[in-house]
Formats: structure tokens, C-alpha cells, sequence
DNA sequence: TTTGGTGCAAATTCTTTGCATCTCT
DNA sequence: AGAGATGCAAAGAATTTGCACCAAA
């Protein structure tokens, strides 16, 4: 059962969230995004931008990204992807040839864990923290 | 250079929030390890479980685990391996074979990242909630 | 004795919410 | 007009910290 009424209402605020987040190709936290919008509508409210985030989320037109002991961060790349990321520098790389990336592990298969692909965060040292 | 003095007291709370941790298969938070500790020195404070906590995460006795949009979990097993995260029940179960774990990306490779398996998160759905 | 650890309460940080007001549709 | 969205400020939740006191070594 749905409520009564479905409308969604395209404000300035929630284009503005979106296409901001939509022109970078970081991954911003919602006070970066919170910087990011207000240089186009100063009088913007950080609550409006978690509920824009959440509501964009919902709607399937950004992804969330929750990386280990930090705060959430926003990807507007909605294609199939995951993110590699560094525990040293906090680096976020998006890789996208998910469908390539092969997990194979019996206790896994005993386990009859179905895997979501997209959702999988990589946890590492990038190329510059390797060293 | 370090500090002067480097010892550290092994203190009944110590003790006790290493034990308990021990002693359990799950992976707690750190409010029920306050639960768990409370129950054998009820006057310890949630404060010293967090202080405590870091302190032994650093020491490598155990493992904090920080899964999507949850609270941190510890883990007293510090034993190679990694989890299963159900997205939808929260379920986390262990995966010990790790190095039977492949992962393969052309991406990856390019990327010249090193991933950490003993940090893998694998997110999904558990048996029970896939169906 | 001395320095690290503890308990308590207050402070932080990130995020959510209540409410009056505003604005898309 | 009317449901949804906003801004503000206050509330929440998880975690951290300052400080006086306590206790391992």
C-alpha cells in the first residue's frame, strides 16, 4: 500500500544538490556538498542536504558510500561500480569493471551469501601510499 | 622518537573487555560490550570500553569493524579473515579461507592498489534473507 | 611514588527531526 | 489550495575528551 499521494517536487535546492554532485568526479561529504551548493543558493540548509542525499539515494540517482571510521560520502555515478580505498590517505578510486572482478571462496558457496558486487568497497594502499 | 615511558597497566577493565570479547563468536558493538563488561564490574564506564577498545585495536588484539551505516563492531578474533554483511538483517558471518579469494580487475591492476583481503567486507544478502 | 587508567560529565561530530513557513504543482 | 520541501534550531546517537581521583608498577 502507498500513501495517497506520490509527488515529488522538483526544487532548486534538489537540482542544484544533484547537479553538483553530478559535475564531480569525487566522492564529497554532505558538508562538501553543503559548500558546493551554497556557493549557488547561499541560504541553503545542511539539513536540506542530508534529506536531498537521502531522497536522491532512494530514487537511485546517487550512491552512498559509507568507508570504514569516516563520514558518509556521495558518488553521483550511478553506473556499476565499486571503490577502491585507501586506508592510508582516505583515497576513493572507482573501478568499473565490476563484472570482471571474480570472488571465489568455498565458505562463501557453503554460505549461500549472494554477493552484491556494486556495493563492494576495496580497502588497501593506493599506488602513491604503497610505496 | 617515543615517548619516555611506553608501559602499559593491565587493569581489571582491561582484563575483563578483552575476555569478554574473547569469549564471544559474535561481533559486538561497543554498547553491548559495555553490556557484557557491566556484568562482571558494574561501576565501568561506557568511556573506558571506548578508550579500551582503541587501545587493544592498536595493539592487535582485536579488530574493529565499521560496516556500512552502522555502528563500529569489534572483533576478538584476530585471526586472518574477513565478512559476509547482510544488508539486510546485519548479519555478519566469518570467511576464513580468505587466500582462497581471488580477485581479478584489469582496473585493479592498472591502479597499481594493493587490497588488504583481511579487510574485505563482502556485502549482500545471507540465506536467509535471499530468498 | 609516579604515570597511566578510570569514572564522570561535558564536549564533539555527524546526522536527524519538529515545527512554522514557504513553494511547487 | 494543499501536500511536500525548506530553514532553523534543537535533539539524537556514537564517540571522544578534560579533569580530578585511583591504582598498577
Amino acid at each position: 500500500m502507498l500513501t495517497k499521494s506520490q509527488e515529488h517536487r522538483v526544487t532548486s535546492q534538489r537540482k542544484i544538490i544533484l547537479e553538483e554532485l553530478k559535475k564531480v568526479c569525487t566522492h564529497p561529504t554532505a558538508a562538501e556538498i553543503y559548500e558546493m551548493a551554497r556557493k549557488r543558493l547561499p541560504s541553503m540548509s545542511l539539513a536540506t542536504i542530508y534529506r536531498n542525499l537521502d531522497f536522491l539515494e532512494k530514487k537511485g540517482l546517487i550512491l552512498k558510500i559509507q568507508s570504514k571510521n569516516e563520514k558518509s560520502r556521495y558518488d553521483g555515478n550511478v553506473e556499476k561500480h565499486c571503490h577502491l580505498i585507501c586506508k592510508k590517505c582516505g583515497h576513493i578510486e572507482d573501478i568499473f569493471d565490476v563484472d570482471e572482478i571474480k570472488i571465489k571462496s568455498e565458505t562463501l558457496k557453503k554460505a549461500g551469501f549472494e554477493v552484491h558486487l556494486d556495493f563492494l568497497e576495496l580497502h588497501g594502499l593506493c599506488r602513491a601510499c604503497v610505496h
